[in-house]
DNA sequence: GTGGTCTAGACCACC
DNA sequence: GTGGTCTAGACCACC
């Protein structure tokens, strides 16, 4: 038996996802203002260095701006929006469709799956 | 912006999750001997103290029972496992519906993301 | 009268000009071990928090590459290495021409400059 | 790697740098008069004391004479107007030629770089 | 020993 | 008030 044992997202990482996935759900849209560093530390209850370091690498990824003294706002560039919805989706079919694979289900199987929990939300809402 | 970081699953749970999965894959039947926790501790790099708290909740969920001086084994029990697959499957299946959701799809389109995905590896094998 | 005053360039970003200069001249090589974060925070006399940042912008500037617990290596990227240089050079010369400039010379006096400077050392050594 | 760190140049040498850069240039003639300490000190937006500390150094080299009650005023030096274009050349020059050897630069390469860069500006202006 | 993450908090520059 | 830099130091993961 091999184990790898899975260790804790880091915190900047899980803040970077987290506003990802508003961006890719339409909450937050470009030119919108992301809350000011010493807020959103405040808020999440992190360090502010540790936001700052999630702001960075947001920017290095092209996501966000910052204007010195302005704050910080989601960049004008609505192609890398949309890329994030389907990236973002992709990954989550993909590992969705591994864990299935390494439970011993085949394509079929899997699809069949989908199709049966999908179907109990017709009508009604989507989880809680 | 609310954040509920993620905190890394214990080890103990990890490698319950581990011997599900085999189980639910076939690659552990009933009766087979699982490795010693001594054995098994060296092997995954832990502390035996966590392998026994494994092997403890494992015998309280009535997977694996320990008989004295022989060691440790999967049990006799048909019905649990499928169960065990069953449910492995089905909190996969929601957990993944409910990122799709989170991300902004409706039941319609997580339905054709994971079946242009599956085409993909009709033919073909399933990722490595 | 207008002035920008020059603020002092942050200390992560004058030991990278520091590194880059190092590999322009190949002082270091692709493959070549830095100093570990620590060891090179003792030696400049900075917080290691300062040598890892600067070393994580030369992660992203592809210019290096870190192995966990090995240290941290000049990237086997001969292209990039020669555009350093050439690179470094361009900008020196730039910025040498805008100040000549600034200071009311002509193209021509600029080379008369430079030639005359230069001529001083042919034969003798550069400064010091 | 033996780094020695740039501290910003205080404010009153950059101050001082400004104005004989525009002597240099011919903007500042002799016998032109200064904005007034106070003047110069609003809108360049720094203390008043910085402006005079600028002037006081000045004076002690014989760039700028003040008159009580009158004002200040460069003084009527020619020798020394060219002594400075000269001078600020002159660093400007072999600060570059080191900058250019410190990267692994010959002579007679630097001199061809130079070239290589002047030429590109032949018949178009200098940048911008 | 190596790098990676995070906190707590100072001080600065820009607005 | 906004972000940017830096320090001091804890604790962790990987080797």
């Amino acid at each position: 038996m091999k184990i790898n044992f899975d260790a804790a997202k880091p915190i900047y990482e899980q803040i970077i996802d987290q506003i990802k996935k508003m961006v890719a759900r339409g909450d937050l849209k470009p030119g919108d203002k992301l809350p000011s560093q010493r807020e959103l530390a405040r808020k999440v209850q992190v360090n502010p260095n540790t936001i700052q370091r999630a702001y960075r690498e947001m920017e290095v990824l092209d996501l966000i701006e910052t204007k010195r003294g302005m704050g910080t706002f989601i960049k004008d560039n609505n192609n890398l929006v949309s890329n994030i919805k389907d990236e973002m989706a992709q990954n989550a079919v993909i590992r969705f469709i591994k864990e299935m694979n390494s439970l011993g289900f085949t394509v079929k199987e899997i699809s069949a799956c989908v199709e049966k929990e999908l179907n109990k939300l017709e009508g009604g809402d989507i989880y809680e």
